[in-house]
DNA sequence: TCAAATATGTACCGAACGGTACAGATATAT
DNA sequence: ATATATCTGTACCGTTCGGTACATATTTGA
């Protein structure tokens, strides 16, 4: 073990609150001075723990996908043997339980950071990053509804890129309507609504 | 006409370029520097024309709401004898329009908005008046919605606020899609693909 | 035991923040 | 013509911003 004095807060809780500060209140929207106070401790432990504020930013973003996102992919690929509406429909109610939960900010950090990507505050950096993951998400969905399409539980005329691209405008629908303050069960009316439409044999 | 040295500006100019600032950058990412660079005049100008940064956020969010997204309601409502897919069509036409369009920052800066209410840096007055603006708008759909019903043209099971709330979702997603750059095109396909299996006759 | 290494708290840095005082310029009303 | 009203530009206000220097407190390895 290297010499030195022992860290007083635990790295990992610490990043958890930063991300939700983060997820809250945007880059922008978030000062040095509400991530010392939240967190617990002073700008010189943050900054040697994270770097900078960017740094942190980015580590906080990626957290909230390894920890929220991720977790939720695994919910669909693990979903092979279930019909599609099913396997859709539990992949959109978590994303309604995190995003409608009283325990997280409304709404959706990444489709947040979107928002703020492009502004000049925002760092360039981060903003291509973003897209490289939100491509990631898309090819996602992609491969799933790809094989799907494989075992035939859609209708013929049914087209990869429209229902990807569909399928997405709802979870990012859903993710405005959560910050918007609806309920989990308005929330869920709607995700079902979208999803019995779907051209499914 | 009233004593005193004429302004050196138009209003009504300053105002719409205040918009596509905010519009861009967020309430929090802008600053009074970016605004007075982007409207080619001083501070004391700015505060004299429009009070402060907050009250010039509102008047640009006003603007935004009356230039934009009212005379789009006006599509809606005009179309009484027009099919209701058709109607909702050039409805959301036009939404991608504004929101794709190049002279135009990406998405929408109602959407944009909601994703920075609730954060530290926010007015809460403006959260508030947010909220009351987003009912209004949810309202106005509903009437238009609630109106076809009347008319017959969807299927018995149809639920008003299901589809209500459905349609906003959409309607956010392309937003954000638009937002992360999706083309005219790809959104136009988007929003066809969404129409098209709502549950009319 | 003591030097090296790491974390902490205080106190500070220059820059940018939102906002304004004030003097000078320019218009109208009388 | 002149008093009054309004706008403009400069220069500044106190505060907060992101970030850091430095002294002190702990810890480990030798």
């Amino acid at each position: 073990m290297s010499a030195g004095r022992k860290r007083t807060f635990d790295k990992d809780e610490a990043l958890d609150k930063a991300m939700r500060v983060f997820w809250k209140n945007g880059y922008s929207g978030t000062s040095l001075s509400d991530l010392t106070t939240e967190l617990g401790i002073n700008k010189p432990s943050l900054y040697a723990a994270f770097g900078n504020k960017e740094k942190l930013f980015e580590a906080a973003l990626e957290r909230y996908l390894s920890e929220y996102a991720s977790p939720l992919s695994q919910t669909l690929s693990e979903g092979e043997a279930i019909p599609v509406k099913d396997a859709l429909r539990a992949y959109i109610y978590k994303i309604i339980e995190i995003q409608a939960g009283d325990e997280n900010p409304g709404g959706c950090f990444f489709v947040k950071s979107h928002c703020e990507s492009g502004g000049v505050g925002f760092p360039d950096d981060m903003s291509a990053l973003m897209e490289k993951k939100q491509a990631m998400h898309e090819e996602m969905i992609s491969n799933f509804l790809q094989q799907k399409i494989a075992e035939g539980q859609f209708t013929e005329e049914a087209n990869l890129k429209e229902i990807t691209g569909y399928l997405m405008a709802v979870i990012y629908g859903l993710s405005v309507h959560a910050r918007t303050g609806k309920s989990k069960q308005e929330l869920q009316e709607i995700a079902n609504f979208s999803l019995n439409m779907l051209p499914v044999k």
